[in-house]
DNA sequence: ATACCTGCAAAGTCTTTGCCTTAGG
DNA sequence: CCTAAGGCAAAGACTTTGCAGGTAT
């Protein structure tokens, strides 16, 4: 948590308390968080509004630090970016819910592939798996 | 095509000027079309609205024709679904131009095993890459 | 004839901005 | 101090819906 702190610092970014609640509250979320999640959060809530929440979470992931994710159907969701390592999701097409997927990730080698290929650089990629859970089925 | 409007017969659609030129559409062009490039479609403005298309959209990924890709900073966009075949995509993160790569899907087998761990199913995936085209680097 | 479709316009839903104030470094 | 960050309210950008009238089957 600190470290993250220091990260945002060197990056030239003040540290306010919407800051760190935001980063505290994706480091204590197991699962990505989307605006309106951070927005109906309880301490969240309280000390910035919907704006600030928005222009920190630009911030953030202007500095590399929030990875972005898009899933159908529920919006973009927002997970702090721990190096190179990732996670891959499954979220239930009726319900929504988001479950994170314990694999390594299996499109890496591809991906350098890709770059060559292609002559794009800077790749990422995002991989989501969809499905009806066993309530929902 | 003929195919295609066979298929949605026996759904139960009925075969409008709209459906048949919004399969058109997503026939000839080769890449996803968002609503937006729909609406702007020299031929489909004319002949209905955004609510049409939408609503005709919305009633041909119901019986599964559409395939609906959610792109980062794009939208939403619709292409074709063809059998078990997809095609993934590249897209650049600047000006977000749409590309797509030949290859067969790299995680087709790691899907089915999923579905057995998890307890999912209907299971699909959704993997795009994405980087900086050269002229945006 | 009768569901199903469509157009228009309006209501939603989120995301994003402008502008002036506040406060971190 | 000086500039980044925040609050509030309003503008945007799309997506979605209600309802009255049209059309495929």
């Amino acid at each position: 948590m600190d470290e993250l702190l220091e990260r945002c610092r060197l990056q030239g970014l003040r540290i306010t308390d919407a800051l760190q609640t935001i980063l505290q509250t994706l480091f204590e979320a197991d699962l990505p968080q989307s605006m309106q999640d951070l927005e109906a959060h309880p301490t969240l809530s309280k000390i910035c509004d919907r704006a600030t929440i928005f222009r920190t979470l630009q911030r953030l992931e202007g500095i590399g630090m929030l990875r972005r994710l898009n899933f159908s159907h529920t919006g973009a969701k927002f997970t702090l970016n721990t190096g190179d390592m990732h996670k891959e999701y499954l979220i239930c097409k009726e319900c929504g819910e988001v479950q994170e997927l314990q694999m390594s990730c299996p499109v890496h080698a591809l991906e350098k592939k890709i770059e060559k290929l292609t002559k794009y650089s800077a790749m990422t990629h995002e991989l989501t798996f969809y499905g009806l859970c066993p309530r929902c089925a």
